[in-house]
DNA sequence: TTCGTTGCAAAAGGTTTGCATACCA
DNA sequence: TGGTATGCAAACCTTTTGCAACGAA
């Protein structure tokens, strides 16, 4: 989780069909989801939209705080519309990629603290929690994973 | 920080001279270090050794837990050697990359207590604080930031 | 009409892999 | 000698950029 600017109001922000179509495919989506699952999805809903626009469209969302951002083992990107101001933190099922907002005030105070007794400036940080949801979990009946 | 697997004796794990190199220039390098920096450091010093090397290096050091590994902004790998058994959490300095360790035994029992709370398993943590060190704090007398 | 937006192609950048060669044990 | 380790080149993947055409206001 990054702890980034918060929302600033858009000088200039034109409505278009790729971006309505964007935001309405990543709001679809309950879980953590790639540019290019977006982009796929997007094509698969038959309003394709380039993998540029969407990548432009991510990156202006991120900036302006709209969504949140995680990146996987493999250092992909991954987004989440974000669901009130102020960042959050998320657990991430390693599996099926379930996603669930985690009480984290522990953690916010340890790196108030830490920051305040360090000498470093601006200081942000990044947590990430991830694990094996109980539907994920093997069990004596092996079912495959929930999709 | 990714909180992975203790070191494991290797089977089997020939020493040769790229191998020896790469410990010692890692060794060398107080701070967070990328794979590229790496490579050109030991070309620098004589010892030139296959960028290809250095990867596969890092990587069983990290498989084995022998180095820490935080990502920067871009999304880089960068290692360090780990300082003792158990994984650390660091602040690194977004500008000159100095990094030093901090107690982050609040945010271990934090993760405890939500992997003890939520029904999943094999919860893992990432904690990664960044900020700007007093070095390189914008001062009165604008010098170059050290090096 | 204007200027931000789109999207293709291509580049960028870090990391991994195929495969023939070199080398430790 | 046998099986790893190396390293070059090339592949891979995600993300960004150049640039001409498009379209919202």
């Amino acid at each position: 989780m990054q702890d980034s600017a918060a929302a600033e109001p858009q000088p200039d922000w034109r409505s278009t069909r790729q971006r309505a179509a964007v935001l309405r495919v990543l709001h679809d989506c309950p879980d953590f989801t790639s540019a290019r699952e977006l982009h796929e999805a997007l094509a698969a809903g038959g309003s394709a939209v380039g993998l540029t626009t969407v990548y432009r469209t991510l990156r202006m969302l991120e900036r302006t705080g709209r969504v949140d951002v995680v990146r996987d083992r493999s250092g992909e990107r991954l987004y989440r519309p974000r669901p009130t101001d102020g960042h959050r933190h998320y657990l991430v099922c390693r599996r099926c990629g379930l996603s669930r907002v985690v009480e984290a005030d522990a953690v916010e105070r340890w790196a108030d603290s830490v920051a305040a007794t360090t000498g470093f400036a601006e200081v942000e940080h990044t947590v990430e929690l991830t694990g094996v949801c109980d539907h994920c979990q093997p069990r004596p009946d092996p079912e495959s994973p929930h999709p």
